[in-house]
DNA sequence: AAATTCCTTGCGGGTTCCCGCAAAACGCAT
DNA sequence: ATGCGTTTTGCGGGAACCCGCAAGGAATTT
């Protein structure tokens, strides 16, 4: 059985890879690398049965790994190993898991017990393990009413670039009252309107076009690693449009 | 000479703590927390001589301890011990260090033995110690072009936060042109008039007021944890102005 | 005292944004 | 086909925002 790792601190790596060891002895290699592209070369060289990753990786992150790795291997086993519990991450996930796959989600806070059983859990047991905390997550993200469509999502995403309404209209290809609409739905979702927001004597506090992306870094919907990796996208749009 | 650490990441912690006792023979007594809070408990219950402080904490952050230390006991040596070269966090600490104070400022990307070096340099040499990288961006944030000066910042916050012109004004005493003025200085100075930008065919593709935020967040001025402590300190003032 | 720099304020107008209303379009199940 | 819920579109008005211009303050420098 081969192991592949990829965990940009060191320190968390090697931990991991001891702890990997010890609780499966019948592991004869294990990897270690300390990006995502180095993670998708390796795999690439030759596939693993089992990888371990952490989301959280510059450039490429652990969700691009896993969304390479499964596409050609859905019957891939993989373990995340993540510092945060949030949304934008969970999101991402949660879209790109084939049926058939077997994972796990553990955060890094856990103690080392949760870790072994979670990696035999899942590595040996072929059962899907995920912590308790990112459960709860997973549910509200999977939750009809609380959750954003794909269409508001994108508008988050626009708006959160700093794009104007015409803008997000030319990229999402809808009118520029399509546009406005969208941002109406994501508004409301995030529960702008709702007077939980108090307001001084002077007036509404808040500009609903900027608390939105304040209340959805709060809330996790967003990042700022999530946004470099849409302005890049972005960027690239733009060049295509401009030509 | 006793010790204090403070770090949230178990790992670290251990890790951290055995390095500092590996350097260092005669320190005698070492407590470690792992959060804010307990460290400056730990502190007012009887003072260090020396400090490590991991930046990045929930609720209390390294910022906020040291701060605490110093506006006591502006002899006292402090290392930070952060993952991040944020201009978020740079900020702060550069605003709080006393003339007379020695400390540190190591990644935790660095090599182990940068941070062994940069606790004897600070803890027994009484010199300060600070990462190139980290060093890079302290120039920036001193060179008075591109620095964001303390208007310039409260304005960046607050509109990060949500707040409308006529919250601004409100909250910084200034009139509604004064606010909208500030906002025009941190356009400028962040380069959002600067033709860097590639317009479509349709016209402008940015909106100032976000695009703010996200260039802001890309170059790490500010951070969710950063916002999350200004939403905090924001309530209050809102509760304040209510009554 | 004069000059310089930085910040603030009022005025004005052009733009963008926010959103209620109503009609049309689409998918989807009965 | 007939409903039903969701999403999109146009229209229009009121509010908020962006910013150039010009006129002060205030603190520091020369």
């Amino acid at each position: 059985m081969r192991l592949l790792i990829s965990e940009d601190d060191q320190l968390h790596r090697a931990f991991i890879a001891g702890v990997a060891k010890s609780v499966m002895p019948d592991v004869d290699e294990v990897i270690e690398t300390g990006n995502g592209q180095a993670a998708l070369e390796a795999f690439q060289a030759e596939p693993f049965d089992s990888v371990i990753l952490d989301l959280q990786m510059p450039e490429v992150t652990g969700v691009d790994v896993a969304k390479s790795i499964w596409s050609r291997h859905p019957q891939t086993r993989i373990v995340f190993w993540s510092n945060y519990s949030e949304e934008a991450y969970i999101r991402g996930i949660t879209r790109i898991v084939p049926e058939e796959a077997v994972y796990g989600y553990v955060l890094k806070s856990a103690p080392e017990e949760r870790l072994k059983l979670a990696l035999q859990g899942v590595f040996i047991g072929e059962q899907c393990v995920i912590d308790r905390e990112v459960r709860g997550v997973q549910q509200r993200s999977a939750n009809k009413v609380s959750a954003l469509t794909d269409t508001e999502f994108e508008a988050l995403v626009d708006v959160s670039l700093g794009l104007t309404d015409k803008a997000i209209a030319a990229r999402r290809h809808v009118s520029l009252r399509g546009a406005q609409s969208r941002l109406q739905f994501l508004y409301q979702k995030l529960g702008l309107d709702k007077s939980d927001v108090p307001c001084g004597s002077w007036g509404p506090s808040f500009n609903s076009r900027t608390r939105v992306i304040s209340v959805a870094m709060a809330r996790g919907l967003l990042n700022a690693d999530a946004l470099k990796q849409e302005e890049a996208k972005l960027q690239d749009w733009l060049r295509k449009t401009q030509s």
